[in-house]
DNA sequence: TGACAAATGGGGTTTCCCCCCTATGGACAA
DNA sequence: TTGTCCATAGGGGGGAAACCCCATTTGTCA
């Protein structure tokens, strides 16, 4: 027989608490294991019981329950954390999953959501709920709004043949080394890159690089590797 | 009553277009009113009939459909595009949204997950199926591991005033206007910057920017606004 | 055909970046 | 007191980048 999965539920209204254990009781799967009202509580529990699963309210009395999710961690390896909140601000659920957390909810989700997020998070899964992945993509689609509006602009008026040498440009290349890769004059190379100053109206490789960061014609992401 | 939404299939295999278009043609407030098999060839018709909703395949035998969003959207202000892809590499989940799609949604999905989505859409919302924010939620957890190594570095054997002058450079200032910011000689700014490179074993600025950036010293969302 | 844009190539000049080197005064520690 | 580190400042050289000018070819479009 596989053994029962171990939970801990962790927020400050006994009631909403009491609810949770209701939903999950349901499951035989699952063994809710403590509850604790507060981020001490709590973290001495983990210690104690290491749980596999912690279901954590990010508003607690003592601290945030973000930054109890590191110290959940470190206290217990193998412990999952699960965020169950009132907001689906995107900071937060961006800040939640940064922090190590592997699912989150909020706290109008339906009860199957609920199921569904402590399954796919205890087997090892990562789970957002339909409000949450709504602002996580809204977030993403929002990053180059703001980028888009300059790429109607001055970007555009670059010709093709620029558009190529500015990406080759701003990835760190020489003159030389892209007119070798693109088999022209390095004269000519610079002539484009004179243009494309020109046109955008910088005047260092430096301004070179962070226009086109603020465009994502460069992908940063990438550098952090 | 309330008029048919207009919507277009972008796909190069005629089967899954077939396919498609019984799903939706199920839904009596839905009216899919083209196909196409080629990027040129849905321009072509999205300038022609303007549809409120493009099904847009990411790989396509012209170019990518990734490309297409935005002349699309350039083409038929009002047309929203979800993306029905292959694979759900978050490269392509992300860039697809930063294009400006709404949706995203792998083909192995379930025909409710469509339905679902093509109305979420067609409503206003944005859409992720559960494949792809598997992926996305994996990418936000994943970033802040990168970025939390920033502490024993090469950086931290910088001086005070080389990581301060650090920073000016790759905000884009030039030697003498640090020297002039700084009431020090130009000079002894360019002394600083090449210890800095040599420190840091780095040997051109555009090196020095994307170092920075790497290690969050500079924050690059700032350059997107 | 004639006008124009784009890509190609070049000459020349100036500024800035990158890399050596030395040197002085101050702070702080062994 | 004697190092050592740091900030300051400079000399000089090599090279790339930035900013001028120019011409030629190849398209496209009116």
């Amino acid at each position: 027989m596989t053994k029962q999965k171990t939970i801990l539920i962790v927020d400050d209204h006994p009631l909403f608490r009491e609810g949770l254990k209701a939903i999950i009781g349901r499951n035989p799967g699952y063994d809710v294991i403590g509850e604790a009202g507060s981020g001490r509580e709590a973290l001495g529990m983990v210690k104690k019981e290491k749980p596999d699963l912690v279901l954590l309210d990010i508003s607690l009395p003592d601290q945030s329950g973000i930054e109890l999710i590191g110290d959940i961690q470190h206290a217990s390896h193998k412990t999952q954390v699960m965020i169950i909140s009132m907001h689906s601000k995107i900071d937060y659920i961006v800040k939640a999953f940064q922090a190590g957390a592997r699912g989150y909810i909020v706290k109008e989700s339906a009860t199957e959501k609920l199921q569904q997020g402590i399954s796919t998070v205890l087997t090892g899964g990562y789970f957002m709920d339909t409000s949450a992945s709504q602002q996580v993509v809204k977030k993403l689609a929002g990053l180059s709004e703001k980028g888009s509006q300059f790429t109607d602009t001055a970007y555009n008026s670059l010709t093709p043949r620029e558009q190529e040498i500015m990406v080759l440009v701003t990835e760190g290349l020489s003159t030389n080394e892209i007119a070798d890769r693109l088999f022209i004059s390095p004269k000519t190379v610079e002539n484009h890159r004179a243009s494309i100053m020109h046109k955008l109206d910088l005047h260092s490789t430096i301004e070179l690089v962070r226009y086109a960061a603020k465009l994502g014609i460069i992908d940063i992401d990438l550098w952090k590797t």
